[in-house]
DNA sequence: TCTGGGGTCCTAGGACCC
DNA sequence: TCTGGGGTCCTAGGACCC
């Protein structure tokens, strides 16, 4: 048995837990930059904003709804979300940490009542850490999630679903005939794996509903789509195609990438910008034990403004040998931002993407092996130690002391008078950092 | 003025090999 | 006249997820 727990409205939660006068108010969080809306508490949905919609449309809903918009903090989503985690599992021998905000437990075999166990896991997380979340049960994890939005929609859009289903629905405690009607009332859409494309193209052929979907012909569905719907459409029908994901592999790639607070024109923002990314990059390379064979990096004009005139690039700078020095990252990254940059153009956006990751370990042995990787020019065992002994006392000491006590130099570029940087990100409406700060620490008064 | 930032998987097509 | 078939690897693009 699969259950999807999923913190409701995250980031807006997570702000109203250290800030309770925002309970009941509508509340959006932005994007970087303050872009657009990433997070909406009921009370702003209700007020028809979209997920994604840009802030200044709705920011006159500041003056006319006491609409109230924060930018985000991911440093405490991040910290509530491992807090969340840590208590779900408490509850099932196998976890998956789906994103930040949903989890996946698994039970295999177990008979007991497992309601009682998801409203006992429920409390104990709104006691711990003031979140709330609702809870999906079913055989598959793609049911898991159906099950997960029936629970989430009958507690908040009253006429959905049957108000007993809210916060905890159990697809497998249903009758055939409520679960048909389930199915019927609930638009295609809302799949897990059916996104606004296969959904246009269902519609299109008079696949509406999940009913409609769960009796749709399996080598049909395999043959116009993929072999992923197939799964998905096995996966409504109680077969289990989707195991639990609980040792998630390193990642495959890694990627940082901002949009600038203003546009950037000059060669030496973009090298600030792409410095600082591909630094970011390498330390979470580090973290993760890999080491890069490339990186990729792009910068680009913005689409939303018609008037500019529009420049894309985006190459691969390949290393002579896989690494995981910040210093060999940035100056690969830099020196292709040298040798590409063209000038007369509002670039937008940057970003720098480490590619070809390998795990750390098996690279060196892979080194040590070779016995021609030294002639070949390839440096000696004892100066890689060197490099790498560098690397864990900078992440070392940026841990300890904060984010960027120490950092590689061309990515250290700052304005006089401590202006900031051309491109840094805007971000006006933070609230503090209230549980990873010392000084950004939560005040409670009696 | 102002439009997010990460990821994954699959497929098709071309190069190349035997 | 007639020009194989099977495999791998790589890349680009498209779909999805949060």
């Amino acid at each position: 048995m699969y259950a999807l727990v999923d913190v409701n409205n995250m980031y807006a939660s997570c702000e109203r837990v250290m800030n309770p006068r925002l309970l009941g108010r509508p509340l959006v969080v932005l994007s970087s930059n303050d872009g657009a809306c990433i997070a909406r508490s009921d009370e702003a949905k209700a007020l028809g904003i979209e997920m994604a919609q840009p802030w200044f449309e709705v920011r006159h809903l500041e003056r006319t709804a006491g609409l109230v918009a924060l930018s985000a903090n991911f440093e405490l989503y991040a910290d509530m979300s491992s807090r969340v985690m840590a208590i779900l599992g408490r509850y099932a021998p196998r976890q998956e940490v789906y994103s930040i905000d949903e989890s996946f437990l698994h039970w295999e075999g177990v008979r007991g009542d497992l309601i009682a166990t998801a409203r006992e896991m429920r409390a104990t997380v709104i006691q711990e850490t003031g979140l709330p979340c609702c809870v999906g049960l079913a055989w598959t994890k793609t049911l898991a999630k159906l099950a997960n939005h029936v629970a989430k929609s009958a507690e908040r859009k009253p006429g959905s679903y049957p108000r007993h289903l809210a916060q905890f629905c159990h697809l497998g405690r249903l009758s055939e005939v409520e679960l048909q009607t389930i199915f019927a009332a609930t638009d295609v859409g809302n799949i897990w794996g059916v996104g606004r494309r296969i959904r246009e193209r269902l519609v299109t052929g008079g696949v509406k509903t999940v009913l409609d979907f769960v009796r749709a012909d399996t080598a049909s569905i395999r043959r116009q789509f993929s072999v992923v719907l197939e799964k998905t459409l096995l996966e409504l029908r109680g077969t289990s195609c989707l195991d639990i994901d609980d040792a998630p592999a390193s990642r495959q790639q890694i990627l940082v990438s901002r949009s600038f607070g203003k546009s950037v024109t000059t060669l030496e923002g973009i090298v600030e910008a792409v410095s600082e990314f591909a630094s970011r990059a390498a330390e979470r390379l580090r973290a993760q034990a890999s080491v890069a064979g490339a990186v990729n990096v792009f910068f680009t004009t913005s689409p939303f403004r018609e008037h500019d005139r529009q420049h894309s690039l985006n190459f691969v700078v390949p290393l002579p040998q896989h690494t995981a020095d910040s210093r060999l990252l940035v100056a690969a990254a830099v020196n292709g931002v040298r040798r590409h940059f063209r000038p007369g153009f509002n670039y937008a956006k940057a970003g720098a993407m480490l590619m070809d990751l390998q795990d750390a370990k098996d690279a060196n042995r892979q080194a040590e092996l070779d016995l021609f990787s030294q002639a070949a020019g390839d440096e000696p065992a004892a100066r890689a130690r060197d490099r790498s002994a560098l690397m864990q006392a900078m992440d070392g000491l940026n841990h300890r002391f904060g984010r960027d006590s120490v950092r590689i130099g061309s990515a250290a570029v700052v304005s006089n008078g401590g202006e900031v940087r051309s491109w840094s990100v805007k971000q006006e409406r933070r609230t503090p950092r209230y549980t990873t700060r010392w000084d950004e620490i939560a005040v409670v008064r009696a």
